[in-house]
RNA sequence: GGGCGAGUAGCUCAAUGGCAGAGCACACGGUUUACAUCCGUGGGGUUAUAGGUUCGAAUCCUAUCUCGCCCACCA
């Protein structure tokens, strides 16, 4: 690499970045032998990315981050792993596919399973190459020899291996409960999974015998054979518990049955309800309480059943209105209320409203794997960035519940469990081994639900490191920081530490690096409907990846989302160029210089310089440890720029310049000769320094240019070079 | 209903008890032999509001306002 011109990335960012993989430096255990001195190790798991598209600029930041973290423990001697993963992205993963197969006019409910998971895997590994690519695009530094993929097969049965413990341990079990169905995707969805939605609806007032009971959804009460107040209620107060009570109802007469529970709120409506227990989780639990009938009124594919009568088979939706009005017919409606505000849970991804069904599905109990993670979190054994996420999460912790693990979809882990066909016993077999009922030697039936993506990612930490060796598992678990979006917070990360201290008795990690959202120059959310969408790769094929990657962490704060202007990246690529140009400057007046000569006798102002250069080492150093990126990216960047370039280089000329102009200011020659020697010495000091420091942050050009420094004990990388101190 | 974050120069954000800063933008002036993707100079602030603590507050406390986000089972 020449340099000349002004800095061109597109020519040296690929044969950089060969170099460094060739080098086999990314791999601490093939660090040059300095390192190994410093046995300590520092490991950043890589949240591992969605292998269903390209990546955007939020895997940018990641990718960023980790490698600015990562490239600097590298330098202070560390044994730094950085382990690169992908993620099959179960319900993610299928949801893309599902539009791809909407577009192409097929769907998914045609297919047969088979077909569906060899098309998505083909579709995922595809990807997969494609994403590995693009990190390598980022100049992320990761060891690639320890690569890692979520259905790889010895991650599959660690995760096996987890489950079958966690059944053995009475924490994951079936159970009949209600669940969060999604009509469209045809699968349940876990709590984190649903999205609360104001809307407008109208609130029904209708004669139930004695009472007037208040619903937003009358489709649901065919079967309402319960009706429920408070026992406080003085209204109510003639009317016993259990007592039985004939009246006229939708399709004729029925018998409902009084109960008192202290879950119905005096205030609202009439202080009366009806239950429907099958599609209301409050309603269930009530059911639940005093062991009351349940009954199934809606099918999974959001149409009424028989209990219905005459609108069996309709459409929730278009079944609304008719029944309201054949209740009006028959005088049984109150009032309506048209202004009704309240709030519906819809589906994250396809924001269709969501159906509660009971489902006979695998739950995880979650509350005795909350305890030991809320108690290390509150001793500060685990460090959050920016510190108020402790909060955030020790409050999701203490009011945790269960976990519903199973999905109705393809593409995920199988989950390893048998029922039995006649008795309905249900085993964990992780190894496929049990041909017959344990109990009635019944014939068997594999259970065709996935687990939820997240219960793998889970175990990311452990897995990943168990997977490549005990050994090292053994060296770089703990891991040492977890770097992810705070989005995910409770999705992924709450629930590596709860799995990641059940499945190994240590914490996974000791901080968690919480980055915001990545934004659009103007603050906009980017999405694909707003036509808003920054792709990285384009930033980095027009500035460089030098430039959006100091651009991305430039005034980024942790936790803090960041607008991602264009306008900011061209200015760091100016920056680049003007590193580009004072290196250029540097190697031009420092032919002659020899680097095997003693230290010359430096100018007090000279001694000075380098002792301002050492201030500032420190300066960065200390924000570095204190995972303050941007604020040690800015110092580097001013002393660079404003002093570097435009003191220490603009002095020094007149040192350098040829004798016939030094005779002309007189003073010895000898004196003169020695003084451009020592300016020589300084700058290339103060440039290799700048570069080490600026290095985690651009290391492209940094690399580059390190690669021609006229320099002493030169390392086969600049990547490997010692911070200085 | 509860919680969290933000509010500082035109814009994007720093600075958490000690002279309020940077980048971009703007204005003026520059072909100084690395760089016009540059250099020099400059304007621009009652730190959302009100009160309090302190020798000293953008920073700590109290209240209020605005914006954003998260959590929550009013049928």
């Amino acid at each position: 690499m020449k340099l000349e011109g002004s800095y061109d990335a597109k020519k040296v960012e690929d044969k950089i970045y060969k170099l460094w993989e060739d080098s086999g430096f990314f791999n601490p255990d093939k660090l040059p032998k300095s390192y190994k001195i410093k046995a300590k190790s520092f490991t950043i798991i890589m949240p591992p990315t969605n292998a269903n598209g390209n990546i955007h600029a939020g895997h940018a930041l990641v990718m960023t981050i980790e490698d600015i973290m990562t490239r600097y423990k590298r330098m202070k001697g560390f044994k730094a792993l950085w382990l690169p993963g992908l993620d099959h992205a179960g319900f993610e993963t299928q949801v893309v596919y599902e539009k791809k197969l909407e577009k192409e006019g097929r769907s998914r409910f045609v297919i047969t399973s088979e077909e569906l998971y060899k098309e998505i895997l083909d579709f995922t590994l595809e990807n997969k190459k494609n994403i590995e690519s693009q990190i390598r695009k980022m100049g992320a530094s990761c060891d690639w020899s320890r690569e890692k993929f979520t259905l790889d097969k010895d991650i599959v049965k660690i995760v096996y291996q987890t489950f079958e413990k966690l059944y053995k341990d009475g924490l994951v079990y079936r159970g009949k409960k209600i669940i969060n169905w999604c009509t469209k995707h045809q699968t349940s969805l876990s709590e984190l999974e649903t999205e609360n939605t104001e809307r407008q609806d109208k609130l029904y007032y209708l004669k139930y015998g004695p009472f007037i009971i208040t619903t937003a959804r009358p489709e649901t009460k065919f079967g309402d054979k319960y009706v429920v107040m408070h026992p406080k209620d003085k209204r109510y107060e003639n009317y016993k518990d259990g007592q039985k009570i004939k009246l006229e109802w939708i399709n004729g007469p029925i018998e409902a049955t009084v109960i008192k529970d202290e879950a119905i709120d005096m205030e609202f409506g009439t202080g009366a309800m009806t239950i429907t227990p099958w599609h209301d989780p409050i309603d269930f639990e009530i059911a639940q309480r005093h062991n009351l009938d349940k009954k199934q009124i809606i099918d999974f594919q959001g149409r009424l059943l028989l209990i219905a009568g005459e609108f069996a088979g309709k459409k929730i939706t278009e079944a609304r209105p008719l029944i309201v009005e054949k209740l009006r017919s028959k005088g049984l409606v109150e009032k309506i209320d048209e202004n009704y505000k309240h709030s519906v849970k819809t589906c994250y991804k396809c924001n269709s409203l969501i159906e509660p069904q009971i489902k006979d599905q695998w739950f995880l109990k979650m509350e005795p794997l909350a305890e030991p993670a809320i108690k290390v979190i509150k001793k500060g054994r685990i460090r959050f960035i920016p510190s108020h996420y402790k909060k955030i999460i020790l409050h999701w912790l203490k009011n945790i519940i269960d976990w519903p693990l199973s999905r109705q979809i393809v593409w995920g882990i199988p989950i390893p469990s048998k029922i039995c066909q006649i008795c309905h016993y249900v085993m964990v077999d992780i190894d496929d081994k049990l041909k017959s009922c344990e109990k009635c030697r019944g014939n068997l039936q594999k259970d065709s639900d996935t687990f939820d993506t997240w219960f793998s990612s889970g175990q990311w930490p452990f897995a990943t490191l168990r997977t490549n060796s005990e050994k090292d598992f053994k060296n770089f678990y703990p891991t040492d920081v977890m770097e992810t979006a705070g989005e995910i917070i409770f999705f992924w990360v709450a629930r590596m530490i709860m799995l990641g201290i059940y499945s190994t008795r240590k914490i996974p990690f000791k901080y968690v690096y919480l980055h915001g959202l990545v934004l659009d120059a103007k603050g906009q959310k980017m999405s694909k409907s707003r036509g808003n969408v920054i792709n990285p790769l384009d930033i980095t094929q027009k500035y460089g990846t030098d430039s959006l990657r100091i651009g991305l962490v430039m005034g980024n704060t942790p936790g803090q989302s960041l607008a991602l202007d264009e306008n900011k990246i061209r200015g760091y690529r100016n920056f680049a160029n003007k590193i580009w140009n004072a290196s250029k400057f540097v190697l031009i007046n420092t032919k002659d210089y020899k680097p095997t000569v003693k230290k010359p006798k430096l100018t007090a102002k000279q001694i000075k310089n380098l002792k301002d250069l050492q201030k500032v080492i420190k300066e960065v150093t200390k924000l570095m440890d204190d995972f303050k990126f941007y604020y040690a990216a800015e110092k580097i960047y001013h002393y660079f720029w404003h002093v570097f370039c435009d003191k220490i280089i603009e002095e020094s000329k007149p040192a350098l310049a040829g004798i016939a102009e030094l005779r002309r200011n007189s003073g010895g020659i000898a004196h003169e000769l020695n003084n451009r020697h020592a300016t020589q010495y300084m700058l290339l000091e103060m440039l290799s320094q700048s570069l080490k420091l600026l290095h985690p942050f651009m290391p492209f050009i940094t690399e580059g240019i390190y690669q021609q420094l006229p320099i002493k004990d030169k390392k086969k990388c600049l990547m490997v070079e010692s911070w200085p101190r």
